[in-house]
RNA sequence: GCCGCCUUAGCUCAGUCGGUAGAGCGAUUCACUCGUAAUGAAUAGGUCAUCGGUUCGAUUCCGAUAGGCGGCUCCA
């Protein structure tokens, strides 16, 4: 029996004193905090409610609506999403089931897949188990006394052995380094154990304080992630905090189905995948190429300006290039097979830089030339699993805005830093404002080539760079590729997903592999520092996220169409046809809707295109030699002089702004 | 590549418990000439993804292939 003397507790920063064997959560929730507290952190680690507090321990609340709080009810919806699958499939068993962004999801070894019926089983199992109101009890067990309570669960006794190395994503939620415990799902009324699970926990106090949650899909997964595995079957679901937080998530859901690139595609007629050209392999339509020809034309231009020099290399090559470049030993399972032409092997290029290096080493180089920039819109093939292919973001064939620079170590600081500004500045003109990066490093592992100098030097370079940006730098320790470290950028689009755009890369194996070399000052030869950098990553993934992002409605200088005439009557074509041929001396994109449609129908068709700028006509404005402006959100602007108008609409395009 | 689901008119989808198919939109034609998100009518359009099997008979059942979708894995 323990001693029952009062204990020193400290309350989210004031001293307290409790009677022994006070929990958490009489505290917490005499603390008048028992709304939407779930858990607490006591010594800064997550507990249940249910944690009998200890002399000096320092307790703060978990809210449901917190981000650790989330996650607490998503890991305990999980384990009543396994009841239910247990109570429904009782030869089900138990793989891992942590909670996600968003969510969670529980794997299970089954006979036989689940069927979206299943899941509706699932999901109303579940929510008589929430009724219920079972509690969550922990419990402490041995090694021994877990395998032998889990005999029937052979992944959970797995994860018993891999206890503190487990490298699994989640496994750690199952077992934590520590001292097993095995959670109890417990009959509010007669105590009786309804199920239990191996589990670190915190868990919510009962299933009743689920307040809202769906089961959303299921599909195969590997054990542990390896393809090596079996594969089991894992159900994803959602929950949340309130039935409104539910509601919002999945509205936000439907809103990334409507914005889908693929739906979009198709809707204004931009691209397609024709199947008799293979998965992955987009065409453009007309309208799509013309937002590309934009996108190409003023990315071009901004090269330009940026003093980069413009190249032009094949789309095959011999293979030996790439056994040069080392890509055949490393990259092979992503290269389309090779081929034979007059008795030599040939490939399809995967990327351009090996082709740029031999630009590079076209001559000798000098000092004086670097940095020396190559730029090419490349197209490159690369060979996906077929399970991988996605719409315009994971494609077979692209085209990247690639460029690869050749500098000085000296320069390699002042080079990197510009060209962070510049991948910023124009991802900014088209419309993406709100970046974070990402700093790929090395670690202490043998698969990374290059001094450490070169490393050092490299990494804080791009830090430095970085820093000067003024954005947030999430750091990726061990995620640089084995040649050298990297930035990358991810943009977040208008519904808040970050998509990762740009890479800046440093690289030391290619140098070093095509023997790259420069005259220095005092006519020594030096190897020069190589940065590989694609801005958009590719037109077709970035035209992709600009679709969704912009929903369709691309800003005006991006639109297909970018004004379209809409005659009330047969009568004012003409006085549309003039303007027109007016907009287009001034290199607008403009057409006449001359269809035998009512203009009604014309507005309809106009709006579901996304035309930016609508110009109506009828008597009035003939008259006056106006026109009358509806744009997309619907507002008009009647009775405007043709000069106006035309001047309004070129100023939006040129000004690169949405309307 | 792996697990599951899907493929019917240009598009979105019904349907056939095995007896060769329908709608809406779109297209075409005709009439209507209209002031801010769908005028009306008529017509055309399908080897039910492809190939093979089972069957008296297959779009329907089975298998393979291709393509798509959702997961997983991969994305130096």
């Amino acid at each position: 029996m323990s001693t029952v003397s009062d204990l020193r507790i400290t309350l989210v920063g004031s001293e307290r004193v409790v009677a022994g064997g006070t929990t958490a959560g009489d505290l917490l929730v005499e603390d008048g905090g028992g709304g939407g507290v779930i858990a607490a952190r006591v010594n800064g680690e997550q507990k249940d409610l249910a944690y009998a507090l200890a002399d000096g321990d320092v307790v703060e609340p978990i809210a449901i609506g917190s981000a650790e709080g989330r996650a607490i009810l998503r890991h305990s919806t999980a384990h009543v999403m396994a009841q239910a699958v247990q109570d429904l499939f009782p030869d089900a068993k138990l793989g891992i089931g942590p909670p996600i962004e968003n969510g969670f999801y529980y794997d299970f070894d089954v006979a036989e897949p689940f069927t979206p019926d299943d899941l509706k089983r699932i999901e109303k199992r579940m929510q008589e188990i929430v009724k219920q109101g079972q509690l969550f009890s922990r419990r402490a067990v041995s090694d021994d006394d877990a395998r032998e309570e889990l005999a029937a669960e052979p992944y959970k006794l797995e994860l018993i052995g891999l206890k503190g190395g487990a490298d699994a994503e989640g496994a750690d939620v199952e077992v934590g380094a520590g001292q097993l415990t095995i959670y109890d799902n417990l009959d509010a009324k007669t105590g009786e154990l309804c199920w239990k699970d191996l589990c670190r926990g915190p868990h919510l106090p009962t299933t009743r304080n689920i307040p809202a949650f769906r089961l959303m899909r299921s599909g195969g997964a590997y054990w542990r992630g390896s393809e090596k595995n079996p594969q089991l079957q894992r159900i994803y679901g959602t929950a949340w905090e309130n039935r409104d937080a539910l509601k919002e998530h999945l509205n936000l859901l439907a809103e990334a189905e409507r914005r889908d690139h693929r739906r979009l595609g198709a809707e204004l007629d931009l691209f397609s995948f024709p199947p008799e050209i293979g998965s992955g392999l987009p065409v453009f339509h007309p309208k799509g190429g013309v937002v590309r020809k934009v996108m190409e034309d003023y990315s071009r231009r901004r090269h330009e300006e940026e003093g980069y020099e413009f190249v032009n290399t094949p789309h095959i090559t011999k293979e030996q290039l790439f056994a040069i470049s080392g890509h055949l030993q490393s990259y092979s399972d992503d290269m389309f097979p090779g081929f034979e032409v007059d008795g030599t092997g040939y490939r399809i290029k995967p990327m351009n830089c090996p082709m740029h290096n031999l630009i590079f080493r076209a001559r000798g180089r000098s000092y004086r030339e670097l940095p020396l920039r190559l730029f090419e819109f490349g197209t490159i093939y690369r060979y996906k699993k077929s399970g991988v292919v996605h719409g315009l973001t994971r494609v077979r064939g692209m085209t990247q805005d690639d460029s690869h620079i050749y500098c000085t170590r000296e320069q390699m600081v002042g080079e990197i830093k510009t060209l962070l500004t510049f991948v910023l500045d124009l991802l900014r003109d088209y419309g993406l404002n709100e970046f974070y990066l990402e700093l790929s490093t090395r670690d202490d592992s043998d698969k990374f080539i290059g001094t450490a100098e070169d490393w050092a030097d490299a990494t804080a370079a791009l830090q430095e760079a970085a820093d000067e940006s003024g954005l947030d730098l999430v750091a990726d320790p061990g995620g640089a590729a084995f040649y050298g470290p990297k930035i990358s950028v991810q943009a977040k689009d208008a519904i808040g997903r970050t998509w990762q755009l740009s890479t800046i890369q440093v690289d030391f194996n290619q140098p070093k592999r095509f023997v790259l070399e420069y005259q220095a000052a005092d006519g020594t030869r030096r190897q020069p520092v190589m940065i590989h950098r694609a801005l958009f990553g590719s037109m077709e993934r970035f035209f992709g996220v600009l679709l969704e992002h912009y929903a369709g409605a691309m800003p005006p200088w991006l639109s297909p169409v970018q004004a379209v005439g809409i005659p009330i009557g047969d009568a004012h074509v003409p006085h549309l046809e003039k303007v027109v041929a007016l907009l287009r001396e001034r290199g607008i994109r403009a057409e006449v809707d001359t269809s035998t449609d009512r203009m009604q129908k014309k507005i309809r068709n106009a709006q579901k295109q996304k035309i930016p700028f609508m110009l109506i006509a009828g008597d009035d404005d003939v008259e006056k030699d106006a026109i009358s402006f509806r744009y997309r959100n619907g507002d008009q602007n009647n009775g405007v002089p043709i000069t106006d108008a035309i001047t309004e609409i070129v100023q939006a395009v040129e000004s690169r702004v949405q309307i």
